[in-house]
Parts: C-alpha cells; sequence; structure tokens
RNA sequence: GGAGAGUUGGCUGAGUGGUCGAAAGCGCGUCCCUGCUAAGGACGUAAGCCUUUACGGGCUUCGAGGGUUCGAAUCCCUCACUCUCCGCCA
C-alpha cells in the first residue's frame, strides 16, 4: 500500500511504475474515485458536525420545548445522514479495492523487461564441476542411494510428495543446522514461527489477494503460509517499536507450502518444484531510510551469497526484471545455482526490498528519537531453503561411483565426508 | 467440545447513556532544583483522516461489524481473539 498523498501528487511515477512492473492498474480510475470520497467525505462530515453540536445543547438545556424541538430536527438529519454514509461506504469499499492493488514504484536500477529471461546477471561464482563422466540427476543419484522416495512419497501424499530419508533427512538437518549458525553469529534473532496464519498476515505482505489461487486454505478460513515472511512480518503487526530496537534482523524458520497453481507441468518429478519445503528466511525491518534499505537488501543478499560460496555451489546473482516483480517489491535479486543434469542455473534464493509497503498494511511503526512515527522498513532473503537446495547439493558433489561428498562445512553435522 | 471472565492510549489500568479522547500511574519530552550520583519538582505528551498558504477548524477511533437512541467506551446482537475452570488429547 502507499500514501494516497503520495500517489495524488506522483501520478506518472505510479503509471511508470506500473508499466514497468508490466502490471496493469488504472491510476486514473483510483483518482477519480478518491476525488468522490474526499466530496462526500466532506459532506457526511459537516452533517456529523451538526449533529454533534445539536446533541451537546439537548443535553445542556433544560428547557423541554427546545429540547423536542431539537430532537424532531435531529430526526429528520439523521435519515439524510444515513443515506450519505450508505453512498460513502460503498465509495470507500471501492477506494480501498483499488488502494490494495497500486503496486509500489520499482528503483530507477531495476532493469526493463517482462519476465525472468530479461534479469540481467549481476556476477558469477564458482567454478561449474567439469565430470569426467556423464553426471546424474538428483533423481537418479538419490534413489540409488536410498536417500529419497518419490513413488511413496506420491503414495501418501500426493503428486509432488516425497521421503527425504537415511543421509537425506540428515543432510537436510545439517544444512539447516550450518546457515542457522552463521544467522545467529551475524545477530540475527532465530524463530521458528507459524505456517498456518491468518488472512491479515498475507494481505499485509501482499501475497492476498493476487497470490491467493497459490495458498492453500484450510476449513476454518485460515492458509498455509508458502513462506516465514509472513508470520515473522506479522508478529509486530499493529505495534509500535523503538527507534533503538532497529533494525531488527530474523532469522525465521517454516514449512512452507505452495499449490504451484500456475505452473502446470513444470519440473513435474524430483525435488526442485514441491508444494511442501522448509526454508530459512533472513526477516528485516529497519528505519524508514531509502539508503538503509538499499544497505540492509545488499548485506542480506551477500549473507545467502556467503553461505552458497562456504557450501562451494557455483551460482549466479540477477537482478529481476521490471516484469518479475512483485507487486510490493522496490527491488530482487535472486540467486541461480548451477544444477549439472540441466545444465543451467536455477533459481535458489530471492532477496528484496519493500520500503514501507508491508508496514502500512500491516501497521508496523516506530517512533524516531524525536517521538515522530513512521512505518518501518521491510525486507526479506532467503538464507537456505531445502530440499531445493539438496538437489544443487548432491549433484555437483557426485563422483563417478555414485556416492556424494559432503561439503566440509558440513561434515560436522553429518559425521561423515560421504554418502555412499 | 462445555461454562465463565475479558479486549480501553507507547505500557499498566479506572470508567455502566450526555460534563469521556477518556482518571491515575509508568514511560517519554521540555524546564527547574540538586555542584557528581541517587532522588525530587513544574508543565507537556494518542493516532488516523478531511480542510487550511498559515494560524486554525472539523470528523473518526475505547477488539471488529451491525443495532437501539437526538446522543454509546457504557445498552442489545453477531463475530474474532485472550484468559480461567472442566472435558478431550499429548
Amino acid at each position: 500500500m502507499l500514501d494516497i498523498k503520495f500517489i495524488r501528487e506522483n501520478k506518472e511515477l505510479i503509471k511508470g511504475g506500473a508499466r514497468k512492473k508490466h502490471i496493469d492498474f488504472n491510476v486514473d480510475a483510483l483518482l477519480d474515485v478518491d476525488e468522490k470520497r474526499r466530496a462526500l467525505l466532506a459532506e457526511v462530515e459537516g452533517m456529523r458536525a451538526k449533529q454533534n453540536e445539536a446533541t451537546e445543547q439537548i443535553g445542556k438545556t433544560a428547557d423541554q420545548a427546545t429540547r423536542e424541538a431539537l430532537i424532531a430536527e435531529m430526526g429528520v438529519l439523521k435519515k439524510e445522514l444515513q443515506k450519505k454514509e450508505e453512498e460513502l461506504k460503498k465509495i470507500m469499499q471501492k477506494w480501498q479495492q483499488l488502494m490494495i492493488g497500486v503496486p509500489n514504484i520499482p528503483d530507477m536500477s531495476v532493469p526493463e523487461g517482462k519476465d525472468d529471461s530479461d534479469n540481467k546477471e549481476i556476477r558469477m561464482w564458482g567454478e561449474k564441476p567439469s565430470f569426467s563422466f556423464t553426471p546424474k540427476s538428483h533423481i537418479e543419484l538419490m534413489q540409488d542411494l536410498d536417500i529419497v522416495d518419490f513413488e511413496r512419497g506420491a503414495k501418501v501424499s500426493g503428486f509432488r510428495g516425497y521421503f527425504l530419508k537415511n543421509d537425506g533427512a540428515l543432510l537436510s538437518f545439517a544444512v539447516w543446522q550450518y546457515v542457522l549458525e552463521r544467522l545467529v553469529g551475524k545477530g540475527f534473532q532465530p524463530m521458528i514461527v507459524p505456517s498456518l496464519v491468518r488472512k491479515e498476515g498475507l494481505l499485509g505482505t501482499g501475497y492476498i489477494p493476487q497470490g491467493e489461487d497459490d495458498l492453500y486454505k484450510n476449513q476454518d478460513g485460515d492458509y498455509f503460509a508458502g513462506t516465514a515472511e509472513v508470520a515473522t512480518m506479522g508478529y509486530y503487526m499493529g505495534e509500535v517499536l523503538g527507534a533503538s530496537e532497529l533494525p531488527k534482523k530474523f532469522a525465521s524458520f517454516s514449512p512452507c507450502f505452495r499449490r504451484e497453481a500456475g505452473s502446470h507441468g513444470k519440473d513435474t518429478k524430483g525435488l526442485i518444484r514441491v508444494h511442501e519445503f522448509f526454508k530459512l528466511e533472513q526477516v528485516v525491518l529497519c528505519e524508514a531510510s531509502h539508503e538503509e534499505s538499499v544497505r540492509l537488501h545488499e548485506e542480506i543478499t551477500k549473507n545467502a551469497e556467503e553461505f552458497m560460496q562456504s557450501l562451494g555451489l557455483p551460482y549466479r546473482l540477477v537482478l529481476n526484471c521490471g516484469g518479475d516483480l512483485g507487486l510490493g517489491q522496490v527491488k530482487k535479486y535472486d540467486i541461480e545455482t548451477w544444477i549439472p543434469s540441466e545444465e543451467t542455473y536455477r533459481e535458489t534464493h530471492s532477496s528484496s526490498y519493500f520500503h514501507d509497503f508491508q508496514s502500512r498494511r500491516l501497521n508496523i511503526r516506530y517512533r524516531d528519537n524525536g517521538g515522530k512515527l513512521h512505518f518501518v522498513h521491510s525486507l526479506n532473503s532467503t538464507a537456505i531453503a531445502t530440499p531445493r537446495i539438496l538437489v544443487a547439493l548432491v549433484e555437483n558433489y557426485q563422483k563417478e561411483d555414485g556416492s556424494i561428498e559432503v561439503p566440509e562445512v558440513l561434515r560436522k553435522y553429518m559425521g561423515k565426508e560421504k554418502i555412499s
């Protein structure tokens, strides 16, 4: 959500932003409704002022005749007022519906483009492994090692279901624990957050209404979040923080659920795209300054890169183009990791900032040192997501005999150097 | 699942039809005093929206939404959440 005053004064900016994001949004229609809203509001408020005044008189006067005359007069006014209020209510609904659809403005540095094929490579890290044999896919590797079971996954869980077993399960725990320790060492507050969430958090973070189709819902009307960002951002919903508490940095862990509604037949096999996975997410709240947002955005992106480097996984960092940005995102980087069997880089991390887009919706504010209230800025970035990262790990570290070398930093958690 | 009690400002907490945007305390801010520290005193201190060049003016908000009334924090209804007890489960 953006400030209506800002929208009014920067109509062209909003239009340009929407165009860049390839989001169809009619700013003029919103401003039109806004004008009607303000006119009606003035009318209604004037009538209420009259009513308040008369009401006060009624309370004070001792004269029965004046009293009754005023009460009669107010009875008439009330009917008119109710009619106007009804009109206002309708306009307000329309206004609010339009307001939550206003896209945040992408940063100047965001490249033009329609979809992920237009994303811009920023840097590349690591050597792609060269194999003296034909590398196997993670599916083959893991099934041969008996560390994953897709058949029974589908039997028990349905399409895209999976079991991780033996060293596959251990490897997941190792990765989580390793990354968590690194984050805590950097001052992030560890949290295990709910996945089952109420509507508010999803509306606030911007996953609803646009992305509703990709969310699972239960019979109570609650949702299964696709990321720990939702619950973590909801944590301070409606609250006022102190300036000295900022920035708040969270390392949030949660199961994540995605219906993958729009992804038809993509990645139907293996661990790349599943309905249920786990993620450690960096979530940051900071003071309302663009510079601070940018600084922290670079920082959490670097953190993610650092984990990848220490795991020895070749990746590239891409800057997402306008068309690949969500409604609220100002700028986003993706880390794409080398997948030997596909001979391509696949997205494993995503890092973005929102300015006050989310905090306005969630009403998360802070008091600055002068006592003034501001909406915080928010950011988030993947720290590590399993099982997707396992795909990269096992494929890049595979040996000719089908065994998998355990990356140096994970050995102490796995208690072994090799999965065989 | 059953019974009961709650939801008030940054926080704690009074307030059962007009004098309540709301006592008191904490916190915070400015100033004073105390030559440091501890402590003390005075005053101020909710947010959002509309309007205004400005000064200011107006409206809304006491969990949410409806209702009664000229008038609702206060009465009625619905819902959400919190707490306590019982049950159930672990």
